[in-house]
DNA sequence: CGGTATCCTTGGTGATACTG
DNA sequence: CAGTATCACCAAGGATACCG
């Protein structure tokens, strides 16, 4: 046992930080901005005003998305209050999702974001052309010295 | 191959959608932020004022990282000139981490990201609770019909 | 101390097929 | 139209072992 002791300690830790994560709003706020199919439905849901897109209208605005993604986001989406789902019960069947109010708030926090990216784009592309040149400025002088 | 049109058409917006989405720069950002080690290891840099932390006081500040983990995500970080690498070459060797300008530029975002968590939190875990109570009642109510 | 290289597991993602 | 269910795949993440 006391050989296993710094795995187990180790595992422990782990255990013991997941769960601090999964309780922590930051986390659970970040991880879904990063999540791919977030961003992008609810900036559509932005631009189409408050007056909702229909399901099938979603999943062609997003080129690109399963159904079974665009069903799994919206699904997580509604649950937290963010978007809306209505359904009119006509043949055929037609859902409607909306922004709500909490979710218009995400919205603005993402386009806060995009702000920020679009204004630091450029730092952020110059500083990894300068990282590669660097890096291969490096590798090019270690075969150059063995050489 | 007229059969195959729909799925080709399908494979081809999706390769384009996804060329779009990586030289997007909103998405790049999104991506790091909701990078599981990411928005900690700036947080704690952040705290950690200007002077920056060492390899090890990262890790050890950030409990159930791996090395693998942390050493990629700062590389990632490094590489967009959001934290710089300062080596020590005493013996043992020394390397210190800390935010750029730009980074902490950043931080604020994460910050910000941060405050909104925190204020809407409670109304994103009622909508939660809401929405899970909705899902139980109305199986409950199948199965009641069932019965 | 501060990494790098390797293997292995897990689950997120997407394609496909079927239903109300 | 608006999903649900199932399967298959691959890559991110972690454990381990080793190097400068």
């Amino acid at each position: 046992m006391a050989t296993m002791t710094a795995a187990a300690r180790r595992a422990e830790a782990r255990s013991a930080y997941d769960a601090f994560l999964r309780d922590c709003p930051t986390s659970l706020l970040m991880a879904r901005i990063g999540d791919k199919w977030v961003g992008l439905v609810v900036g559509v849901l932005r631009d189409s005003g408050g007056t909702g897109l229909r399901y099938s209208d979603l999943g062609r605005a997003i080129p690109g998305v399963s159904q079974k993604m665009l069903t799994q986001t919206l699904r997580s989406l509604e649950r937290d209050g963010l978007v809306s789902r209505t359904v009119t019960p006509s043949v055929p069947a037609r859902v409607d999702y909306a922004l709500t109010p909490l979710g218009e708030g995400l919205g603005d926090l993402l386009a806060a974001v995009k702000d920020w990216a679009d204004g630091h784009f450029g730092e952020i592309h110059a500083a990894r052309e300068a990282y590669d040149r660097d890096r291969a400025a490096e590798e090019g002088t270690a075969v150059s010295g063995a050489a």
